[in-house]
DNA sequence: ACACGCTACTTCGCAATGCGAGGTAGCGTC
DNA sequence: GACGCTACCTCGCATTGCGAAGTAGCGTGT
């Protein structure tokens, strides 16, 4: 039912892997983290979790102004971050897997 | 990392399933996730899912002395806890699907 | 001119939840 | 009788996603 308590502590997996693809401004994660599937995401959480993202060393940052609205600001993956992503990737898929397992095991339908 | 933050709304859904398969009771509940890989669970997060999903109508309960050392208070699904089983297991299904295409880098720049 | 809506970012405080720490207790073994 | 395993419970904290509100630039329609 609710995505919410799901979301925690992938969000930020969700913003790295969004982020390898292409630098980003907030409201842009937002709109592509919607696009890709989760659609209820709120723009308080992206931008809550770039900033703590931020301040973990992963992400550099930079103002772009724009003609078309405010300003831009723009996140980056450095080596950190891409470091972070590969092994939070791993974990995710470890877990996951865990999870498929124990559903599977005599058949959730599907 | 921290599989902590990836439970948060899992373990709901990982004990019903644990439960599916045979009531058990929270010690019990504890040792199965922990055998099925979420070995990291610490057992007031059990005692405390199991109280809400009791809570939340979806246990029943009974307790079992035991001549082998303290009571056990078995919990089982009713048809509550099977319903929602079946649909805490699509949302996560569709929600894994979601992370995963984040990762291979599809659904984003594509 | 003014309202409206979209873009774009920020701050505040709340709600949910896993967990550590601590406590109680039955039972067997050394 | 100290230790260790089983088995349960309570309390309070940390994390984190989110709603609500505010600020602000810009374009369109009336």
């Amino acid at each position: 039912m609710d995505t919410t308590q799901l979301l925690k502590g992938v969000l930020d997996l969700a913003v790295l892997a969004v982020l390898r693809a292409e630098d980003g401004y907030g409201y842009d994660i937002m709109r592509r983290l919607r696009a890709a599937g989760l659609e209820e995401i709120g723009d308080a959480s992206v931008y809550g979790t770039l900033r703590r993202l931020f301040n973990a060393g992963l992400l550099t940052t930079y103002v772009v102004p724009s003609e078309e609205g405010p300003h831009r600001k723009y996140y980056a993956l450095n080596a950190a971050g891409r470091d972070q992503l590969d092994r939070s990737g791993k974990v995710w898929r470890a877990f996951a897997s865990t999870m498929d397992s124990l559903l599977d095991d005599r058949g959730v339908a599907a």
